[in-house]
DNA sequence: TAGATTGTTAATCGATTAACAATC
DNA sequence: TAGATTGTTAATCGATTAACAATC
């Protein structure tokens, strides 16, 4: 039932595919062909093509692709209609820019709780959300399966907390700390890593280079 | 002066390197070989090599690299000792969460001012950041030059805050904002975007995709 | 000196692009 | 039907890996 692997530079595709086609669904677009789809992205319509050869067929010859169907192939190959649950761990700032202002439930999960150690902030709800203790973890866990835990923590304390979401058996760990999980090699998780730093350096970088190219 | 164009592989491994080899030279760790640096990073010994030969000779024969010295490279590299400011646009809970958390200083920038329009936070100070009122960005920028704007406000006014940035000479966008910047052709400025959906988008796909292994 | 390890050249692998028969 | 556009196979390009002479 299992297609062959596909590549991790088409996989980072798919979600801007999506982004796009949601943008076109919005805007009223009933149909585009690769080559129009390829200029609006920056992309070629081959590499569309190839990209999309990897799930199936989902356009036709002389047509293109109907916008809403292939907005829905996407979404089915992204995993958005799996029903998906998330919580998340830490609630500072950051938790609480993911709690109020991302909107988890429009790709495909459902945020259903956040674990806090603050007595201050304990028992509150934010967003909707109740801010749990962390001690209580386990215990969640083991009532609500999930599927990812996200970790908005401070760096000392991440690793601590992944391993026990492991343990607790989530599928994957959305890792917003600026350290490099390390977990046992037989542990079936999938980390996603969002290294703000990382991004910042790859922008000075690139900054500082164009400043020599004026030079 | 310049060397041929480095690929975006080897740019976004860079800060990876840098985080390496400074956690290794907080160990106290001297020495380090590219076969010892590639194992505990998951690269080989060749690609190491092979990237760091883009920029110039760092190690020697029999020895390997000197951890602190190759840190030092690396560092120029990336542009942290150039002195690169910053200001952020949106001091809601994300912008206040990097205001707050993300240590500006410790990546090569300094964080100078943060904007927003709310009234009741326009001239407090948050993390010994002031907030100033978005009006006057283009006063506060022909007074400091900047090279890096944040965007951290809602995706309806982070386009026109883009071109404003640009309009007033920034050479680069850390992007926040859900959406995808179109800014007219011959600006010169570079986008850095950090995509939260399009990240768990693609945790979504792999937990999925595991899950269908295990069928 | 002998062993270790670099920087670089060559070989391999994988990803992107081009071409085109199939067909709507 | 004729024109448009797909899915796929082949060609090209670029990135990673392997090999090795140079040398610390």
């Amino acid at each position: 039932m299992r297609k062959q692997k596909v590549s991790s530079a088409v996989i980072r595709r798919l979600p801007r595919y999506y982004r796009h086609l949601n943008d076109l669904f919005q805007a009223g677009t009933v149909r585009i062909s690769s080559n129009a789809l390829g200029s609006s992205m920056g992309l070629t319509a081959s590499q569309i093509r190839q990209d999309l050869s990897c799930f199936g067929e989902f356009g036709q010859q002389g047509y293109g692709y109907n916008v809403e169907k292939l907005r829905g192939e996407i979404s089915d190959i992204l995993g958005m209609n799996r029903s998906h649950t998330a919580v998340i761990l830490g609630a500072g700032n950051l938790g609480r820019a993911l709690i109020e202002n991302f909107h988890f439930e429009k790709n495909g999960f459902q945020l259903t709780a956040a674990f806090d150690v603050h007595p201050d902030i304990v028992g509150s709800t934010i967003g909707g959300v109740t801010i749990r203790h962390t001690d209580t973890l386990e215990a969640y866990l083991a009532e609500h399966p999930t599927s990812v835990g996200v970790l908005t923590v401070p760096g000392r304390v991440a690793n601590g907390l992944a391993e026990r979401l492991v343990a607790a058996g989530v599928k994957g760990i959305w890792n917003f700390t600026n350290i490099e999980l390390s977990l046992a090699d037989g542990d079936n998780v999938i980390i996603e890593d969002v290294h703000f730093a990382d991004s910042l350096l790859a922008l000075s970088y690139m900054i500082s280079d164009a400043d020599d190219a004026r030079e």
